[in-house]
DNA sequence: CGCTAATCTAGAACAAGTTTCAGACTTGAT
DNA sequence: ATCAAGTCTGAAACTTGTTCTAGATTAGCG
């Protein structure tokens, strides 16, 4: 896979300059994020924080939702690639992909500040970033379908793995608002999960 | 039921005016929410349309956040009547809420912008909203209890639910955002309502 | 009725996301 | 090396959510 995949597609490229700017743009988004979250993530204080002016940065990212979410897809990237190394275990589907989620959960839990930030911005995003978030949502379905150990998913598996994702995300946005204690979020993962076996067509 | 069971509890009671100025503003809210959605929620615009000066919209509704959940618990009132009226026919539980909820889908595609208005704030709420969003929560719960036709849910019961909600929230926002079309909601909805069955305690 | 505390109003002020603009700097092609 | 086109900078301006203030109004009470 090239390293790029993940980028825009027809974007022109970018000269070293302008790479080493939008690194430390995403750098100083996540540091912020880290701190304090959503509201910590203040566009001027990024500006600053990666050296780059105000009208650059949003040259660069065109909007607060917009960098967050690119924020969001550089860590999922960081994620897969951490959790490619080392495979659930589990012996069904399900298992496997429960001990991912929770295994992408507990690293969330050690930076709560910025998963509220991508989360947010992630549900928060409009029509105008539905193309960034339908990324992040592909790489999450990837990561999915990679527990699952499937090439040749049917419609069905397709389905529970969207509403897989539904749960994760939603469930996430309970837990950070401080509605749903972490065992609740476990035991949602889990029951979601069930989903799987429900539509595997080797069902027993 | 007392006509205000589900506003917070141990507020002092209103006095007409009061409650007359609070019924202005979450008319002014839902009529500019059905218009353009939530970027066309302005408060100063609320406090105009609803002739309250702004502060006073502010003391009535600590933000915008918290004036549009309080206006999607007050649709959901609205919608739980409807429903009560006509009760879903499914023959089994599954079908029931699946039926139950595509006919609440149906009711926010005819003011889509309403429902992003109140979907993306419900989404986007923090922890100083968590009472509210949380009693929309409970609120959807029962509605969705309703339709089991079920008075004791097993705790297991309790989690299907949980996760029928959190598909229910994710795949409204996937659609708002446009990344879902009305069939994948329709799927998604009726793939996790499956859970039911799964969870249902006579389970053959 | 007259008093007091709470509430409401109009409007200014502040905060942070976003836009704009003139001028300086880079880049790529010749 | 030079020119044109595109990019970056710094700073100001604009928008909308939120807060604050001083004075007018209202509600509840003796």
């Amino acid at each position: 896979m090239p390293a790029d995949a993940s980028t825009s597609p027809a974007s022109p490229p970018l000269t070293q300059r302008q790479e080493a700017r939008r690194r430390r743009i995403l750098h100083a988004s996540a540091q912020l994020a880290s701190r304090g979250g959503f509201d910590a993530v203040q566009m001027r204080e990024v500006a600053e924080s990666s050296q780059v002016a105000l009208g650059t940065l949003y040259r660069y990212f065109p909007s607060k939702v917009h960098l967050l979410v690119a924020t969001m897809q550089d860590q999922l990237e960081h994620m897969h690639g951490t959790l490619r190394k080392k495979p659930p275990t589990g012996r069904t589907a399900a298992e496997r992909v429960a001990e991912t989620l929770m295994r992408a959960f507990r690293a969330l839990q050690r930076e709560p500040h910025l998963a509220d930030a991508m989360v947010r911005a992630l549900t928060f995003a409009d029509r105008s970033v539905s193309p960034e978030v339908d990324q992040v949502s592909r790489q999450t379905t990837v990561i999915i379908l990679d527990a699952m150990g499937l090439d040749n998913p049917t419609p069905e598996q397709l389905s529970a793995v969207r509403v897989i994702e539904h749960t994760w995300h939603s469930a996430l946005i309970t837990w950070l608002s401080g509605r749903a204690s972490i065992a609740q979020v476990k035991i949602d993962i889990e029951t979601v999960c069930r989903l799987i076996d429900l539509t595997d067509p080797e069902h027993t």
